[in-house]
DNA sequence: CTTAATGTTCCCCA
DNA sequence: TTGGGGAACATTAA
C-alpha cells in the first residue's frame, strides 16, 4: 500500500474535508472491506484523522476506523463511485469514498486503539533504532519491512534507504556497524520527510485524497531501475528477491 | 501465457 | 521462540 510518505500526505489532504463532519450513511459494496455494517458507522461524529505507521486512523466521537490500503486501496475526497469503489461514506456536507482495485484493503471499526506496532520511524532515536537492529538476527531489508520492528517502512523505502546508506539488502542486521546503523537510520528519516513533502511516490496507481498523484518516484534512485546504471557509480542496478519482494540495489555501492 | 505489483497473514519446517 | 520460505488473497499491466 501506500507507505508512510503516501499515508500521511492522505491524511493531510483529507482532513480538512472530514474534521468535524457527521457520517450520514456508510454503505459497504464490497463483503471482504469490512466486518461492520453501514448502520454500525452511521449517525456517528468525526473528531480527527491521524497516521499509524502506513495505517490511516479515523477518530469518531465513539471507536475509531482504521483504514488499511494494503496495495490499491484509496481514500477519496468527493470523487465519482467507480467499479473499484468499495465503500462510500455520506458525510452531512460531501462524501469519501474507499477505492481499491485488488481488495486487499480494508476498514475495521474499533473501540479501542489497534494493536501496537513498533515505533515510528520518525520518531524513534537513532540510538534506539541501531540497538533494536542490533538484536534482529534477520537480514536487514526484512527488518525494515516488519511492521513490529519499526511501523511505515515497505517495498519503496527499504530499497531506497538501503541504497542511500550504502548497505546490502541481505546484510544481517545484527552484523551492522553502529555507523551504519546511525546512517541507515539517518537516510530512512531523510527520505521520509523528502517523499512527504513532494506528497508521496506514485508508483502503480496511488494517489492522494484530492486525486492527485506525488512526484517522490522521480527522485528513486534503484527502486524498480533494475538494469539502469547506478546513479552514483554507473554499475546497473540489480534485482533480487528478499522476503518474497522485488529488492532493488547497486551491487558496487552497497556491498 | 507469464510475471510482477506501494502488503499482510497463515502455515509448515528447521 | 525465532527465522525462513511459500501460498493465499484479487486484479491489472506489460
Amino acid at each position: 500500500m501506500p507507505e508512510l510518505p503516501e499515508a500521511e500526505t492522505i491524511v493531510r489532504t483529507l482532513s480538512p474535508h472530514i474534521q468535524g463532519r457527521r457520517i450520514l450513511t456508510a454503505t459497504f459494496l464490497s463483503r471482504r472491506v469490512s466486518d461492520a455494517t453501514g448502520s454500525d458507522i452511521a449517525g456517528r461524529h468525526i473528531a480527527g484523522i491521524r497516521r499509524y505507521g502506513k495505517q490511516i486512523l479515523i477518530d469518531l466521537d465513539r471507536g475509531l476506523l482504521l483504514v488499511d490500503l494494503r496495495m490499491t486501496g484509496k481514500l477519496l475526497a468527493n470523487g465519482q463511485p467507480g467499479p473499484y469503489t468499495r465503500a462510500i461514506f455520506q458525510l452531512d456536507r460531501g462524501a469519501v469514498l474507499f477505492d481499491d482495485i485488488r481488495q486487499f484493503g480494508s476498514i475495521q471499526l474499533l473501540d479501542v486503539e489497534p494493536t501496537k506496532l513498533g515505533p515510528d520511524p520518525l520518531e524513534i532515536h537513532p540510538a534506539k533504532f541501531a540497538e533494536r537492529l542490533r538484536v534482529r538476527n534477520t537480514q536487514v531489508k526484512c527488518a525494515l519491512l516488519d511492521q513490529k520492528f519499526v511501523r511505515g517502512i515497505g517495498n519503496i523505502y527499504a530499497d531506497e534507504a538501503l541504497f542511500l546508506a550504502r548497505i546490502h539488502p541481505t546484510t544481517r542486521a545484527n552484523q551492522l556497524s553502529k555507523q551504519s546503523a546511525l546512517a541507515l537510520h539517518s537516510a530512512i528519516v531523510k527520505l521520509l520527510n523528502e517523499s512527504i513533502a513532494l506528497g508521496g511516490s506514485s508508483v502503480s496507481d496511488y494517489v492522494d485524497a484530492s486525486g492527485s498523484k506525488g512526484s517522490f518516484q522521480l527522485q528513486h534512485k534503484v527502486y524498480r531501475k533494475e538494469g539502469k546504471p547506478c546513479p552514483q557509480c554507473g554499475e546497473p542496478i540489480t534485482r533480487i528477491v528478499v522476503a518474497q519482494r522485488g529488492t532493488h540495489f547497486c551491487p558496487r555501492c552497497q556491498s
